[in-house]
DNA sequence: GGTCGCTTGTCACCGGGCTGTCACCGGCTC
DNA sequence: GAGCCGGTGACAGCCCGGTGACAAGCGACC
């Protein structure tokens, strides 16, 4: 990757803090430390860091606050979690939750350096973790849909089009591209499979219409 | 992020490789499962997965190299590496060699699909632009135009017209070449097709007039 | 193991809009 | 004024997409 990259960490433990800071600096990276959860949102308004290394524990506000604001925001960095060892539950939440990756305390540094440099090479931003298109969400950690607040069932399939299509709202997706992402090699191109799947999500999903049709085009979502 | 979930499971083990392929199947991933590097590279080769879930034990062709050549590839997928138990120093190489994250086995499947999912949260692809002509606007991502910011319905092949003519504004575009590149083999060059879809065309549009005739050459948009 | 229910792929059929064709008209050029 | 060339309105066939029905596959549950 080119230039330095930024990195943001948030770690109220003073001391581990300080260490963290200089072992990066030390690999090129260029750092700057903070101690609590409001600094850090500070600093992410200002400045466009790249990886933002957040303990999970934090005075006033919590590092999953931290991730969610961020993931709000839309903020490009990608985030690594600092976790104090936990149960594998918690950890796969911090993952839905927005996080790109996580660590358990205690780690070790090269660990740290190159799961670092891991998300530095995703140069892209993230996606904030809930899909919404008018008074539609779609949760892709819980795996649910709601309309109106309603929950809305759908099939795994039903769900995995609606996910493809809100991911770019106002795109028009055609049928080849559902058949290549949503469905897999077996998938038979010459069938009504994906129109009568979009029929189906429609009638689940309700009036007023979310998805339109192109004619010749394909299929496109909000807007 | 969750839309595009094409993922290729490479794992020699073959009851695990059809409990991984199974279960993220059911969580509404479309899955490959493949047994060996040679099949792996061959796949990769044919279809744009989003996550490559590799083992680093394989025969013929290690994971190691999978991974090595597939980003020598320049392939869009993200890259998950299954590995035995191992040393530190052996996971931090897996991420040096270009994967994007590592699970050790034997691993819990939640966390196999908050991973896959972490990772599949990445690049939208690039947003092809948008064609201009004084207030006329076309979006060929989104198949819309608009004119003066209202939005104008076109047909398919109204629509491919214009999208013709605005990748070269000022050029002046002939019936034949319009006939090659708009429609297909079966259309009948006598007849009177092209000069009557634009005047459809021209009449959705509205005043004043984006594109000329010129006589005895062809049509041309803007300038 | 048997049965129920859900999901999903396939087929047949329908309806509507797109589009190709034709006839006719109008303007420009010899 | 005749000959061309392009524009326009009407119309009919057709193709694309929507829908309902059905069956196979697969778990879940008893």
């Amino acid at each position: 990757m080119l230039g330095r990259m930024r990195v943001l960490v948030v770690e109220d433990h003073e001391l581990l803090a300080r260490t963290i800071g200089a072992g990066l600096r030390r690999e090129g990276f260029a750092v700057d430390v903070v101690t609590d959860g409001d600094r850090a949102l500070q600093n992410l308004d200002l400045i466009p860091y790249d990886v933002l290394v957040l303990d999970r524990d934090l005075p006033t506000i919590s590092g999953d606050d931290v991730c969610r604001q961020a993931g709000a925001h839309g903020l490009p960095a990608r985030i690594l979690m600092l976790t104090a060892a936990g149960t594998l539950s918690d950890r796969v939440h911090g993952l839905d939750l927005g996080a790109d990756d996580y660590l358990t305390k205690p780690f070790d540094f090269p660990e740290l350096v190159a799961r670092i440099r891991a998300l530095a090479r995703r140069a892209v931003p993230p996606i904030p973790p809930v899909l919404r298109c008018a008074d539609v969400e779609l949760d892709p950690a819980r795996r649910t849909v709601t309309r109106a607040g309603r929950p809305v069932p759908l099939s795994p399939k039903e769900f995995a089009v609606l996910a493809h299509l809100l991911t770019r709202p106002g795109v028009v997706v055609s049928t080849e591209e559902l058949l290549d992402h949503v469905w897999d090699e077996a998938a038979n191109p010459f069938t009504t499979t994906v129109k009568t799947t979009l029929g189906r999500l429609r009638a689940k999903l309700g009036e007023p219409p979310i998805i339109t049709t192109v004619r010749e085009g394909g299929y496109r979502a909000g807007d």
